[in-house]
RNA sequence: GAUCUCGUAGCUCAGUUGGAUAGAGCGACAGCCUUCUAAGCUGUAGGUCAUUGGUUCGAAUCCAAUCGGGAUCACCA
């Protein structure tokens, strides 16, 4: 009759009783992917539903029988766990014994690292963020950020060895866009000379080249060209390209020009992943990785894996995967950016090792990665097939796709700082933290945006794309991180208001529905964890963490823990408060945002 | 054109991989602050799950077609 602290959770500690029993009783072995264990739906009498259909069928029984024989079963060898058992039409719902829920919540209240996974030691590496050093981060950038971060720490407590990387694309025909505006229209100017972040200043050249050029191309378009005919007779076209070669030889000038901007772009960086709170293990720089992999291409080609054209472009040919045939090195010798993705996944491994090797990019490379995959089979490189990209959507607005030339970014930097002045002022109109300092009351503000942003982008299934209204500020009530911020915050204070220690038999103790409910929530972390991973989904976390606060609230609002009818009762409900608070501080913790104590 | 993807309440999203009468938040409306934090709680209204057909005990979920949005198919990254 003692609980056993295996973090193995009810739901999946049912379906193994089945099983027993079914491998005992029918002398067939079923599987957990054969029948379904669901959360009793609340009009009936129960805790766990077993759903019989299928099984019925397998065993080649009816329900009655079947329904019976497992609940008789059930509460014979089981009796610790299962109270009792009914059914109606096919599904047998089994209702969980108190005494199991009290065990549970006994021992493990002051687990503050409960359903935390043992390190088991395989590697997984996260590569995300993945800025161009030629515009600012926007909110596109965030969702990957945050998205990268989380899906770290998933792993991390289901016990992988994590290794965080970031791939800075620092080269290439985008960067010497921006390197040829300055250099054109920058009149040596210097982001400390125009007050502005390094980052941004470079943007703007950028947008400056781009808007240049579409000017160009428009004036060529009249003189009868195509659009695409246009770009390749563009002057400002033929110039990048120029500078990317020169690029490529190590030309000093064109060094030093590109040394100094990615600085101030790096400078900024720097600036907003601190606010953020991204931070890598390692940092890849494209200029670096790209070498390799035109190596590789030669290797490719001497194995005669890929081919020349009669331009000397490289290529290899997927069509027998059902894709095209794809450029890998252009025909002036430089590398496209399949190229050094291929450089780069040798360097990660040899780095680390990693039996898996994740990257958080944006749905609209599927394919890319879908190629560099295959290529790197082709090449049959032993990491090959540890390669699985994130894919994630795009952040839309109502308008649609956010484009910098037409000026509807929404840029990270202007968005943290919105969302901290609306914390602060709701702060403020609250009145509760007039005790603060003003240090103590930025901080505080500051925590409370962040958690409200990062809830916000990361709540949504990563392959779904989503809209961002600008017009419509992020809440901070209801589904959002401030509302487990609250809960939590509620929680310490009434941790805080009883100090004086409480003795009382908890056997004399009875559950009330909601807190059976709040339990059996708790009991699911482990399962909720495994399945995030599983999916590479974090949002399962944050819809988690607010459907245990969202209890908890619902529960004590009515029910005053200090005023409970007796002292047993008014410590089990300090347990479970307590339990419920590590819960939320962990589902925090793996979604990259803080708890405060108080707000 | 080809491949992929999405379509659920006025808006933003869930829906436990095929299970019972489809759920939240926001917004709207009605209540609740002399008792642990009202960034909260309780209630009401709001749905032909894009459409049509199929598969079966059972479909928002699987299959097909149609309509509608998006992405990719670059010597951009």
């Amino acid at each position: 009759m003692s609980y056993k602290p295996t973090h193995s959770y009810l739901k999946k500690r049912i379906s193994l009783f089945i099983i027993d029993i079914i491998a005992s009783a029918y002398n067939t072995i079923v599987t957990e992917k054969d029948f379904i264990v669901n959360t009793t739906k609340p009009e009936f009498t129960g805790d766990y539903t077993v759903v019989l259909f299928s099984l019925t069928k397998k065993l080649n029984t009816n329900i009655k029988d079947l329904a019976t024989n497992l609940g008789e079963h059930l509460l014979q060898n089981y009796s610790d766990v299962i109270a009792s058992h009914n059914l109606t039409g096919a599904f047998l719902n089994i209702s969980i014994t108190e005494s199991h829920l009290l065990n549970f919540l006994n021992v493990e209240y002051a687990n503050s690292t409960y359903s935390k996974k043992p390190f088991h030691g395989k590697k997984v590496m996260v590569e995300y963020s993945s800025p161009n050093t030629n515009k600012p981060l926007h909110l596109g950038h965030l969702r990957n950020n945050f998205l990268g971060y989380s899906i770290a720490e998933i792993y991390k407590w289901n016990g992988y060895d994590v290794f965080t990387s970031c791939i800075v694309n620092d080269r290439g025909m985008h960067i010497c866009k921006s390197m040829l505006a300055w250099q054109k229209w920058g009149n040596g100017k210097t982001p400390s000379d125009t007050n502005q972040k390094g980052d941004h200043f470079v943007g703007d050249y950028y947008v400056l080249f781009a808007s240049a050029l579409k000017q160009e191309i428009a004036e060529l378009q009249q003189h009868g060209l195509t659009e695409k005919e246009a770009e390749q007779k563009s002057l400002l076209m033929q110039e990048v390209q120029k500078m990317l070669v020169l690029w490529e030889q190590g030309d000093a000038g064109i060094m030093q020009l590109w040394n100094m901007m990615n600085g101030w772009v790096y400078e900024g960086f720097d600036f907003t992943y601190k606010k953020i709170g991204t931070t890598f293990d390692r940092t890849y720089y494209e200029s670096k990785t790209y070498l390799l992999g035109k190596k590789f291409v030669e290797d490719g080609l001497q194995e005669k894996k890929f081919f020349k054209k009669e331009d000397h472009s490289v290529w290899t040919d997927l069509t027998k995967y059902g894709l095209d045939e794809k450029l890998l090195l252009r025909k002036d010798g430089t590398s496209v950016y399949i190229t050094q993705d291929l450089g780069l996944a040798e360097n990660k491994f040899n780095d680390f090792a990693y039996n898996t090797s994740i990257y958080v990019v944006g749905d609209e490379q599927n394919y890319h990665f879908q190629v560099l995959k295959i290529i790197l089979q082709q090449l049959e490189k032993p990491y090959a097939n540890g390669v699985y990209h994130l894919s994630y959507g795009m952040v839309e607005l109502p308008s649609g796709k956010m484009k910098s030339r037409e000026g509807t970014v929404v840029d990270a930097d202007d968005l943290i700082a919105e969302m901290t002045t609306i914390a602060k002022q709701h702060s403020i109109e609250l009145g509760k933290i007039d005790a603060f300092n003003e240090e103590q009351l930025e901080r505080l503000s500051f925590t409370i945006g962040m958690a409200a942003l990062k809830f916000y982008l990361l709540r949504v299934d990563p392959k779904k794309k989503m809209i961002f209204n600008p017009e419509e500020s992020i809440d901070f009530h209801g589904f959002t991180g401030p509302f487990i911020q609250y809960t939590y915050a509620r929680i310490c204070s009434i941790i805080d208001k009883n100090n004086a220690p409480i003795t009382a038999d908890e056997n004399t103790v009875f559950l009330s529905s909601l807190e059976k409910e709040l339990l059996l929530e708790i009991d699911l972390m482990p399962h909720i964890f495994e399945q995030s991973l599983a999916e590479n989904n974090p949002s399962l976390v944050a819809v988690y963490a607010y459907t245990v606060a969202k209890k908890f609230n619902a529960f004590y609002a009515q029910h005053p823990i200090l005023q409970a009818e007796n002292e047993a009762i008014k410590k089990m409900r300090l347990r479970l408060a307590t339990f419920v608070s590590y819960v939320l501080k962990n589902c925090a913790h793996a979604l990259g945002f803080e708890l405060p104590e108080k707000m």
